[in-house]
Order: C-alpha cells, then sequence, then structure tokens
DNA sequence: CGGGGCCTTCGGCGGGTGCCGAACCGTCGT
DNA sequence: ACGACGGTTCGGCACCCGCCGAAGGCCCCG
C-alpha cells in the first residue's frame, strides 16, 4: 500500500511515509468518507459527495488521494465509480484512531430523527464487518462469561471458543494473516468487543441466517425474532439485552 | 485528551476530532518526534529541534499543537521543557500508523554508521516500553512455545504465562484499564511481538536485571552475558537467537 | 443517434500552516 | 551582576491544499 509516496529525504529522521499516510485521514470530507465506508459496503463517488455535502469535483479528487494511497479500492462500473476500504486493516486503522477521540468531544445528536437514528445505532451496528454496539458488546461478554473468549489476560478464543464456532456451523478462515480475535474498541460504549477473522465470521453468519437484519441505509442492525432465540440458545443472552 | 478542538459542526456527518487527531500527525516534523520520543523518554525541546532539523522557534510551535492535542505531556525543569509521550495508548497509535507503512516505502540508511546503528537496532530495541526487534520477536516466540503466550487465537497469556511472570518475580500490574498483552507489529521484522502491561513490564525488568543494556542513545538495547544465561534459563531462548 | 446522468479535469480563489529570523524572557553559571 | 543559553513570541513569507464552477468525456438509456 502506499504506493504514491515519495521516499526522497535527506534524513532518515524524518518520515515522509507516517506524515503522509496521516495527512490522507487529515481531512474532513476524507475523514467523513472512511467512516461511512465504515459500513463495510461499496458507495459510488456520488452518494459520497452528498454526504460528505461537497461538490462532485472536490470528492472526486479526495478519491483520487485515497485510492491512491492505498487506503481504498475501487471500481469501475459503466458510469459509476464505486468505492469501498481496501483491507481490513484500513478499518482498523481508522477505528483506532476514532476511539482516541474523547468521548465528550464526539457531537451530540441535534434533531429528533438523528437521536432516533443514533439510539439504533447504539443499540447495534456494523464496525466494517463485526458487530458492535451494545449488541457486539453484549455477544463478547456472552462469549466471555462462558469461557469461550478470553479477555482478562489479552485477547483471545480459548479452546471451548474453537469448538463453539465450528458447533455452531460458522467455519473460521485460520489460514489468513489478520489475527482470529481481535479487541475492536467501541466508540459509543467504550468496551471492546470482538473484531478480527471471528468477529467477521460471527457477523456474517448472523446476517446469513437472519440473526439481524440491517435496518435503513446506514450500519445499523436490529436482533430478530429468530435472532433472540439463536442469540439466548447458543450463548445464553437475554432478550432483554438485546434490545 | 484532545481538549482543545472545537465541536462546533453543522451536520453530524463530519469528523473534526477524526481528522483534527491525524492532522497532528500529519507533518513530518511532528511525526519525526513522535517516532524520536518512542523511545519511552523526555526529550527537551532543543533536543527535538536539533534531531527534527528545524529552528528552535518552529519546533516550540509543533509542540505546543501535540501537548495541546494531548498526544505529548510536558515537564518544565528550570529553562528546559521536558517532554514526553503522555499514554501508552498515543505510542500505540503511533506503531500502528507506522506498522502500515510498506516495508519497501521505509528509507534505506546511505551512511555506514547509519547503517550499523540499522542493524544494532534490527537486533534488539525498545518501542515506548516494551522490546522490539529481533529481541521481542525471539522473546515472544518463545513465550509462545512454552505456552505461556497464545497467538494462535488472537493474542493472550495462560494461565501458566500468568505463573511464569509471578515465579521469574515480575509483578504484573491487573488492575490496569490497559491490556495485559497486546501485539505490536514489528516494523522491520513484520511480525507481531509482546506489548501492553506484561510487555512493559518485562522490559523494564530486563533493563533492571541487567539482562539488556541500553547503547548510545538512540532506542537500541544489547543483551549482556548475564542475560543471556537468564533468557536461556527463564525461556529456553538460545544465545544465538540475541545476537 | 441524441440526451441526460455520472464523473473527471482544469483554472482560480482563499485560507491555513510550516518555516525562518529577530527580539524578548527567564534561568543558570560564573 | 553579567553573560550565555534554552525557550517563546511575533511578523512575514511562501507554499500547499481544499473548495468551487465550468467544461468536457464517458456511458447508459430511450
Amino acid at each position: 500500500m502506499l504506493g504514491s509516496m515519495t521516499t526522497t529525504t535527506t534524513r532518515d529522521v524524518r518520515a515522509p511515509g507516517l506524515a503522509a499516510l496521516a495527512g490522507l485521514l487529515a481531512d474532513e470530507t476524507r475523514a467523513a468518507c472512511l467512516l461511512a465506508l465504515l459500513d463495510g459496503r461499496a458507495w459510488t463517488a456520488g452518494e459520497l459527495a452528498r454526504h460528505a455535502g461537497v461538490a462532485p469535483s472536490t470528492l472526486s479528487e479526495h478519491l483520487g488521494k485515497l485510492v491512491g494511497g492505498g487506503l481504498l479500492a475501487e471500481e469501475r462500473q459503466g458510469r459509476h465509480r464505486y468505492v469501498r476500504i481496501a483491507e481490513p486493516r484500513v478499518a482498523q486503522l481508522v477505528e483506532d484512531l476514532a476511539a482516541q477521540i474523547a468521548p465528550d468531544t464526539a457531537p451530540r445528536p441535534h434533531t429528533l430523527r438523528a437521536a432516533t437514528a443514533g439510539s439504533a445505532m447504539a443499540r447495534g451496528r456494523t464496525c466494517y464487518d463485526h458487530l458492535a454496539g451494545r449488541l457486539g458488546i453484549a455477544v463478547t461478554d456472552a462469549l466471555t462469561a462462558r469461557g469461550l473468549l478470553r479477555q482478562d489476560t489479552g485477547f483471545a478464543l480459548t479452546d471451548p471458543g474453537l469448538r463453539w464456532f465450528e458447533g455452531a456451523g460458522i467455519p473460521l478462515e485460520r489460514a489468513s494473516r489478520r489475527p482470529l480475535a481481535r479487541a475492536c474498541l467501541d466508540w459509543t460504549e467504550r468496551r471492546p468487543h470482538l473484531a478480527g477473522v471471528a468477529g467477521a465470521a460471527l457477523c456474517r453468519h448472523a446476517l446469513d441466517a437472519g440473526w439481524c437484519v440491517r435496518i435503513g441505509t446506514e450500519r445499523a442492525v436490529k436482533v430478530t425474532a429468530a435472532g433472540e432465540r439463536a442469540w439466548g440458545e447458543l450463548l445464553g443472552i437475554e432478550a432483554a439485552a438485546l434490545r
């Protein structure tokens, strides 16, 4: 990644790569794009322009930088330019960065519509490719309480945890360079939840199996009736904790 | 942290906090300062100015931004202004960011002096408050091979691992909000090594007990003769792996 | 084949910011 | 008490970069 960065430097003390990478994130419009793309989907340039509130021409230049920097991957289809986050590590980086921001610095919603949308997001949402919000926390806590996930000495699945995934019919790609389990700090709950290969597999399975459905066009997800049963049977999660 | 950031925004889609935080890292001079401060020590403003190759007045302004943004903490002593990384999570953020940069993008050393210093750094160094380089990898691998650290399902100490730290006389602060074990991606070896509370405690103990000593004014560390014995007895690390 | 939608390129504008040198202030040493 | 030194403030300069509108290209659809 970061293919287009110059390496010309007089002193090896300098860090052009680091500054250039941070520079890609250091613009409000580009940051808004990356946060929007954290939903894991591919957006068109026009959608992002309207979302960020800038002219299409302006956004086109931003996309050029983000794609050139390796943060985004693009896919041209006819007259549309679809763009998505290039790699999970990019999503992780944006998440980590966002988690550094003090909670009280985050803007509060003003309108009722934004408030209800916000509370839906707080209940449950996807964070790139895994579950977050109160739902993500509840699942992570349940895994931990049942001895399937270990958080007290780090963050890793246990052997019973591996068997649980197998028993639930959720295959885990173990050959991946990506870590099997990783902590992602939730920026509404300020608590870690399950990310990594296992987090992504669990989220995908929950959506495929109809345990959760996406609501609206945002990242928010809702637990279905079937989901309440499944989460309860498999992890002993109370239905009340999912609402 | 990030106390001085404005929250005035017309749309909650915007992410002024994220962009502002990234903006602090998006300058070559500031990035050079942060990388230098990754040695965990406190530097004076003048040292940093000479290190970065800019006028003292210029660096003073940079320090104002970094301190104001909560990334650095300062301590005034007489006519000196000592500055250090404010919190471990800031160091973690810089490490994560640096790890994103492609290895072949990293500048290669030009002079012989830089090359030898580079190889000393590659052998062993500190990464903020824990061990890195080949030494850090060797220790992490040895912990993993002995079943004290689990990397295959995430990154966490095992129960024998907890007892090992106790038996070695290395106390672990368990009440901390900081994770006990965390993976830090080494940017010379491109492999994870032990960070977090356990990594910091192990590094501090290794320096206190004389297993390692700092060489030069950089982050590089060297394994002593006593260290070779200790690493061998406690973790079965071959002396050859430490050189 | 023509029209409209999506995107990109280009020119130009304005604001932000990194940089320096000069002047100033406080501290430490002599 | 004086000078040296480290750090800061200020003014000014130059550059970079985000923004827009206008114009053009490309693709799809009618």
